[in-house]
DNA sequence: GGTTGTGAACAAATTCACAGCG
DNA sequence: CGCTGTGAATTTGTTCACAACC
């Protein structure tokens, strides 16, 4: 995956309960792992945890764990560990999902209705509202439970009555920045971008890109190393 | 997303024809996104690319395109730029790509097909060559143009018949960690999950996890965060 | 002139190791 | 004693800036 932020702009704003400290990317990174994970444990009916067992359900190693942690306060206790549930309130204020960010899926291919069909969007505060495409004989088709595909010439409207702030991309390469452009315009906060092309935007746009594909590569590269020390050795 | 090494082991083989150095995890993460975009420029008919214009596709800064393919070895001509053609043969012979890697998927659900029916899999080198179930009623049920769903018990027979070295796990959490483990026994070299839960596997299994909630959780942080300069500010 | 390739400077991230506290 | 929190050390990654070369 490729990160990529438009001008990242002045340093956050300290509040009195929140430490002065910038988070790191990296940091920031791995906190929805963190959350993940600490959602398996509370409903396991865990209290509290230590970071060495976090460490373990999220795949790192506890310092990290521990450093990431004070990055947003210092939030556990000495001989004991972590509150389950206050670490998740203090994760999920950090990353803004105090309340729930709706989004759009623009493309209703086979990615675009599978991302809008996926309950875990909704379930962890990003609720799929539209469906939109440009191919009018896809218009109506239901996709799960309440959602049917919209003309995505209706764009505009649909984002700002339904005051949507993130927009999907799962279309075809050749027209994602295209799309990109209607949805900033549209005034969506941020896009996610599955179309395997970078694209851009305004400055206070957030654009990520996820190519499945290098995720494979990436994959396939350490997979060459291994054999390569088999012919060596 | 998180990327989960399960025991690195040794440095690479160096060969005649390529520097000692061991290429960054940074920049393998890369390579993918410049092959890509090198893919564009040959279909666009150029011959030969600067590491500046090469940044501007990829989304990055030129220094770090040619730190990257210095890594590689030198192959770009000063005062002239890199040959497409040869960078793209350097990148896929480093990323291990000079063959196909045939791909299973688990899981026939939305996101299930949605992979297997992905064109741009078997494109860019990852035939989707089987895709399994464990749910009797979807056997047969056709994917795509080749494929049809397959019963998981079969996992072992396709994956040594078919030559298979990578899953795509795209089941419910619950299941994952059950999948991986049938899928190492399998002999798979890597797998790729999409399920929200770390799953781990053997030394020698790669294994890197796409969590796309994790994606739009991290974009809201960043948009937080200038929500943050405004009530500041 | 133009562009690469790369040491050196800098910045970010990780890990260590242990003091501090419950 | 157990586990967090964090400075310090280390490693990794990025950017600068310019010599080398076409």
């Amino acid at each position: 995956m490729l990160e990529q932020r438009n001008g990242r702009s002045a340093p956050p704003a300290p509040t009195p309960d929140s430490p002065a400290h910038r988070v790191p990317d990296a940091t920031v990174n791995r906190l929805p792992i963190y959350l993940r994970c600490l959602g398996d444990v509370a409903r396991s009916g865990a209290n509290t945890i230590s970071s060495e067992r976090l460490a373990e359900l999220a795949g790192v190693n506890a310092a990290k764990v521990r450093k990431d942690f004070s990055y947003l306060g210092s939030y556990g206790t000495r001989g004991v560990g972590y509150d389950v549930e206050f670490l998740v309130f203090q994760i999920r204020r950090q990353l803004g999902l105090t309340h729930d960010w709706p989004v759009i899926v623009v493309g209703a291919g086979n990615l675009g209705r599978a991302l809008a069909n996926n309950g875990g969007f909704g379930e962890r505060g990003f609720p799929v509202t539209a469906i939109v495409d440009t191919d009018p004989s896809k218009y109506g088709d239901q996709v799960g439970e309440d959602l049917s595909v919209e003309p995505m010439a209706e764009v505009a409207t649909i984002v700002s009555e339904r005051d949507i702030r993130v927009g999907v991309i799962a279309t075809p390469a050749s027209v994602a920045q295209g799309v990109a452009d209607q949805l900033c315009d549209a005034g969506v906060a941020s896009i996610l971008n599955f179309a395997p092309v970078v694209v851009t935007g305004p400055a206070h746009v957030r654009v990520r890109q996820v190519d499945l594909v290098s995720e494979l590569q990436i994959l396939s590269f350490y997979e060459e190393q291994d054999e390569g020390r088999l012919d060596a050795g």
